[in-house]
DNA sequence: TATGAATGAGACTTCATTCAT
DNA sequence: AATGAATGAAGTCTCATTCAT
């Protein structure tokens, strides 16, 4: 009995009891589909195979599950291996990270993270700040650093390299990310999204690269 | 008397009686700070001083709402004079064209109605779907006519003028879009925007202008 | 002006203006339809043809437009031309009446009056009283008149004429009418109303009269 | 414990929990009350002592509610125990059943369920027609296989048990049911009942019995 | 008189949250 | 810890009625 209690604490008490995780499966899958007001707490607890009451074991309320979902989000982002070393050519890493990145947003539900939180920012404004600032600013910043070393080294010539970073990501999605995430389009095929990034790269060296 | 009861046939048979236009602009404003399930009817009522019910004489229900400003949003970013004159030089077209639409994009409660519609297109395809094609595939269009022009007159060499339009107006939105749109920063200042523009008009021109 | 004024009065204050005729004509339709909750005050404008406003100016509220339904309702009833001409011979005139009563009661929209009246008969009891007797009593009252003048005339032998009247009136809507007024049934063919008005006739007179 | 936790399954498992009855109970004062459209949510919360929302939780809307009013209005109904052992001899058989069948459909309250579907069975056909298959028709069939027997063994000359079923159903309501359920008179007392189905019985017998 | 715009009370229903077990 | 029954606030929408013209 008390080794069945000590189990029981540890299970909550740590981050990743198994119990949580399966909440936050379900959770990301009904926040991701129907947004956070259509999400209901009853159809979270279903897809999560949990009773209404144990959500609110784990977390204090809905709000609080929803920003759980996206630290984990925000985690897993983070863990998405650009390859940003900095031996690597200018041309190579571009289109290579721009094709991770466009894969990213524009997989099935990919778009929705970006916007389930876009619509909830003007009603809880740090919630939208901490996911631009773990998530989005973040791999700019990646990717500026990036660019920084290859000035350093004479390859590029960017004034402003944070600009040059969004420059070069938003080049990534032209034609293609606002159809996709306005149910415009479908999910873009690979040879349409290799030939938007190869654009984008080419228009980004004609710019930045030192001839 | 005649006067009064013309007046009076005015009111809700045309498109635009006052007490509509009333209804839109509380309605407008309350949907793009709460979304399209913060907003409640009750709350629209209050913001457009008039009763619940009067909600419901002028519009079906609140979807019809939403819709009807949907539309009214969409007109109005038609009759914004993009000056695309085929005989205006390329910098100079580009340059305010990018200044007109991103004062457009990041205008206070300007992005709202992007981030609303985005917010709910995965619950109302028709709807982000008849948005997109109206608001902003519109624009690119446009865009992409003077492009064509100006390829067809050899001052650019652009393969596919409608990727062109699309790279160029996310170039404008490079590092001031989405912090604005997630909160993360306020409206971007004037010389930002200035800078922003300029920097993509000069990788716009590095790649496609006949040198 | 002041005919036309004079003229106006005439219309409202007498009983039958055409306004007034036109509304009911509407209304029946509706509350027939739809029942008393059922029918809103809107589409029976909508029906009659005149705005919502002029329900008011003849009617004072809802309920008294129905009981004016019901009233004129009546008045028609009163006026089937049953024949209870004494000098007939019983089984005639039983078989005669027997088919007008369930023609009345089956036809299409037939049962409605009864229906809709016995639905607020228990919120609104008088209503429910006054249509009774009205309507239904009185029928059975005529009837019995007629048997009562039979009786005297040593044709038929019978203690309760109310009842017996009563009773002949059930015996036609046997196997008929419930299925009718719960859409179980269409209106019944011609065939199985003679038929079944035959047998009610016949066990009646087996019954009563005088050998 | 393993007592407890086995009431808990059987709380809204069963079709029968308290709490599922206790609405039931409450619903149903309320809607033979009112009638459908009379009967408010609210009103029957009230009633039943329970939430708005529990009525919900047992039951999918209001038209499911009422539903399971009748379904349960129904199984009583079959639960009646009409004698129609085929050895008992007529005339005590119909009497008696003329009792019972009067005494339920005269009983305060006992006449709103029929009037209750009634009243929308023009809105919810359905509803009146399942009504009538399970409680009304479902009755003269009991009743027509007695007579069936009957005719079987020489006692009743019948051409038509059904027809002639419903007849004898009929006779019994004569100069009692309408007034009732109109609300023109209260429930009528032991004595007149007894008179007007041994008048029924009279009939009955005259016109069917074997000489 | 006739209109129809406007109202606000109230209907049904959903859902985040609590609590006894 | 886990459950799920229960709640009540709040949401969308309808409709009888009023009132200025």
């Amino acid at each position: 009995m008390v080794a069945v209690d000590r189990e029981h604490l540890r299970l909550v008490s740590e981050e990743d009891s198994s119990k949580r995780r399966q909440i936050l499966d379900g959770a990301r899958k009904v926040f991701m589909d129907l947004g956070f007001d259509g999400a209901s707490m009853g159809e979270i607890a279903r897809a999560a195979a949990v009773s209404k009451g144990t959500l609110y074991v784990y977390f204090a309320d809905k709000c609080a599950l929803f920003e759980a979902i996206l630290e984990q989000e925000a985690l897993q982002h983070g863990q998405v291996a650009f390859n940003f070393d900095p031996a690597r050519d200018v041309e190579t890493t571009l289109k290579d990270f721009g094709s991770a990145y466009l894969h990213l947003l524009c997989r099935p539900g990919g778009g929705s993270a970006i916007r389930t939180v876009m619509a909830i920012a003007e009603r809880m404004p740090d919630v939208g700040r901490r996911y631009y600032a773990r998530v989005l600013d973040k791999t700019v910043n990646r990717l500026a650093e990036y660019l920084k070393a290859h000035v350093a080294c004479g390859d590029l010539n960017i004034d402003d390299c944070d600009l040059a970073a969004s420059q070069f990501m938003e080049l990534c999605k032209a034609s293609l990310f606002l159809p996709f995430i306005f149910q415009a389009a479908p999910s873009p095929s690979e040879e349409r999204m290799t030939e938007v990034i190869d654009s984008a790269t080419r228009m980004f060296l004609a710019a930045y690269r030192v001839k």
